[in-house]
DNA sequence: GTCTGGCGAGAGCGGCGCTCTCGCTCGGGA
DNA sequence: TCCCGAGCGAGAGCGCCGCTCTCGCCAGAC
């Protein structure tokens, strides 16, 4: 290890028995999430599943927490696509919304506990925010591009133009539609709420909050979004 | 023991340090939850504090879970209360409406392990939901009697009527509002979603999924609270 | 061909939820 | 007033957990 030369990404076989590894560990971590929740996640039943002695995991993951921070980032990533495959670029822009909503909605009911990973109450003393929000963002990209891609087809009304980043920081706004004279302030924190009401209204279903009060779970759902998409003026 | 008779809510002094006790576990545990969370919330550490041995606190509660159980139904009646609190009757419906929902958040913000336990993700393999829902559902009583009145003064138009208990239960519908000509299921569903949004407006702020987004929580919330009125028609 | 860095195993620490057994004590029935 | 058992707290212990440290080995880098 003297130097670190032009062909380092060559990964030798160390690298890539090791990367392989590392793979198996997070399939089967990722097997235990989905069967008994992030609470209840171990590492050492994860260390059996893969045939291997508890301590020789930390070889791999310096903790338990790291280990859920790498399914988390899965996580945000696999919804993130789910999302990007659910839209369709040529619709209308509440057909799409709509479209994305329930993909959303699908992914977190086919895997509720990867969900309330990402979107229930945050595990450890606090993991790592920071690396974890490009992928988080994927989801708020494609909804703030159907946002901006009905400005641009003239669908949305004039705005006052209101403009205040301590309300919407710039990156939010640039995500949300980006530049447009029918993109104001308003949408914006209509556009941002209506993304909050998405996870609040899958988040209560799956939580139960909703037991006694909504029976037809896929109904009352596409309802409440279309509300949504005629709150920001899809 | 022989007989269950007249005066058997007199309680006997042994059910009486009985009860003292059973409180000052609940005290002790409910300061643990703030300081840690629940997921960190140890019955041995809980012990300690109240000067028992772990097992001894089993004659008071029958697991962790039972004793998260208790938080929980005590929770959602300190958040209830906190709301009905905030209520004021005689205010116009839109005023009544962003001052519950300023309670709401400025109770989660004040106690975020508590609200976490509440509306994040479900900790055990799954406590004890039809204990909680009458503490649970004092909130959605409180901003259900503000739709409810706003109906009555005339404030909300006339709707179609539309009735379909698999899409909001009769129950559900009785707290939102009540019989009113101006409540159908739109008003309905879209008090529903009101409703969740609301705790996915303040999920997102406490959970940290806005880092980045907004920096002044409280006026966005403001607006956003807005929003949702004007939506349903307050 | 050597040798060293990375590896897995193993033992062990403290803490956890929970169980069971054992004496004590004190309140309530006689 | 007495006595006795229900209810109690303590203690030991089981099998988990996360995490650490040490050790011997072996293969891959040079």
């Amino acid at each position: 290890m003297l130097s670190k030369g032009i062909l380092d990404h060559v990964t030798t076989a160390r690298e890539r028995v090791r990367a392989e590894l590392t793979a198996e560990i997070t399939d089967a971590a990722r097997r235990q999430l989905a069967e008994v929740g992030a609470a209840a996640l171990s590492l050492r039943a994860v260390a059996r599943e893969v045939g291997l002695v508890s301590s020789a995991v930390y070889r791999y993951f310096p903790s338990r927490d790291e280990l859920l921070t790498r399914l988390i980032i899965d996580g945000y990533d696999a919804l993130g696509a789910a999302a990007e495959a659910a839209d369709r670029p040529g619709e209308a822009p509440r057909v799409r919304w709509l479209a994305v909503c329930r993909a959303v909605r699908a992914w977190a009911l086919a895997h509720p506990h990867e969900y309330a990973l990402l979107y229930g109450s945050p595990v450890p003393g606090y993991s790592a925010p920071r690396d974890t929000v490009p992928a988080a963002s994927r989801v708020a990209v494609v909804l703030g591009r159907i946002l901006g891609d009905a400005a641009r087809s003239g669908l949305l009304p004039a705005a006052s133009g209101d403009r205040d980043p301590s309300l919407v920081s710039d990156d939010a706004a640039a995500v949300l539609g980006g530049d447009h004279p029918a993109i104001d302030d308003t949408v914006r924190v209509r556009a941002l709420m209506a993304w909050s009401a998405v996870y609040g209204t899958v988040s209560f279903e799956l939580f139960g909050h909703f037991v006694g009060s909504v029976e037809d779970g896929d109904r009352y759902f596409d309802r409440a979004m279309t509300e949504l998409a005629a709150l920001i003026g899809l």
